[in-house]
DNA sequence: CCACATACATACCAATTGGTATTTAACAGA
DNA sequence: TCTGTTAAATACCAATTGGTATGTATGTGG
């Protein structure tokens, strides 16, 4: 399989663990194939052996990089039955949010679609998709809390989930660039009490 | 002065006139020497005759994009005379800031926070330094209206103007990168709601 | 044990990177 | 009109860019 003897994986995860935070950090141009070469140990023959080209790495890249800190919450949800708490769940979830991404980077949503948009469709594309998904599907908790009773009735599913998402990355914003997580802790509290209000009297 | 037959202002000028969007839109790292060159027909020797290196140009850069899009608000933001109607203002700026922003790369603060951050430390501090400014002035106009006896005197002046702060660039964030202003808009609403909670009863 | 595929290393490529030294042209002041 | 200064063009630099062609070692199926 691999002839590195490393004891699980194969190189493709390997490489693509080392790399994917430096993608989120540095960006698709800033991060140069020798920068990658030198993190991992290995040569420009292992890469391309394992990766098309380098859009493609940045590109899974990317995903890692998505997976890494969105997975959590999903579970976080999934345990959750009614809407306000599925809600409640995500702002619990990004409470913590600004140490899990931080320490990889920052947000990887964040970053790759301000980063990528005048510089690589595919990787900008990427982004749009994994936030359309992530508005998504707090829509879908929201209309089912109204389906079911759990919610107010005349809630605008689709507007309050982009403007919840919108908060959270605004706080996300903030709390990155000055590295202090209470920026994303306060709109936090704004969106809970928002949630709070959503719930059907 | 100057040699090309240009009207009004330095060949500085000119440069930064042209520059400043495309660092804008591509970052720091993104945007070569020779993007600088061909955008503004001159040549190295021009640039560096005006420039010390791609990091002063970069800085001036900045400055002159966000001197673009935050000018106009300072003015709205005089023309009122009381808290309310001063952040008002502020709101009512950003309902046609993605129009403004996105014709020239899109909201600087915004991009140099997430593209520097890991990768130039002069303009990382800049935009630290502009956030700031721009947050402590909200905290300013929030302290006077509470002193005035315009807002209620339980504000936390400085959690609040983080607030907004945060919720707003998120807002932008969403409609830069779906290319649609109603996130933003819509984002905004929610922020005048809360600016009216603000004013004492 | 041999043939072959796989996985990676090495060596190389043209093009481009940011930056500088030199040259040229234009102007201003005397 | 001569002189010094300045602005900009030209030519050049070593280093680095992403990518590829070739070489080599290792594991595997027949």
């Amino acid at each position: 399989m691999t002839i590195l003897k490393r004891e699980e994986g194969t190189t493709a995860d390997y490489i693509l663990e080392i790399v994917a935070p430096i993608f989120n950090r540095k960006g698709y141009v800033g991060t140069s194939l020798s920068d990658i070469t030198e993190a991992t140990q290995l040569t420009k023959g292992a890469i391309y052996c394992n990766f098309k080209n380098k859009e493609e790495l940045a590109l899974h890249a990317f995903h890692k990089n998505v997976d890494f800190v969105i997975h959590p919450m999903t579970q976080f949800i999934k345990e959750q039955h009614n809407a306000i708490d599925k809600l409640l769940a995500i702002t619990h979830f990004y409470r913590n949010y600004y140490e899990l991404a931080s320490s990889r980077g920052g947000c990887p949503v964040l970053n790759v679609g301000i980063d990528a948009k005048h510089v690589n469709p595919i990787l900008y594309q990427a982004t749009k998709e994994v936030v359309n998904r992530l508005i998504t599907s707090l829509e879908t908790i929201i209309e089912k809390g109204i389906q079911f009773g759990q919610l107010k009735i005349d809630i605008n599913a689709k507007l309050v989930a982009g403007n919840i998402y919108a908060i959270i990355e605004g706080g996300i914003y903030l709390a990155m660039l000055h590295d202090d997580a209470t920026y994303l802790h306060n709109v936090l509290d704004i969106t809970e009490q928002q949630i709070i209000q959503l719930k059907r009297v």
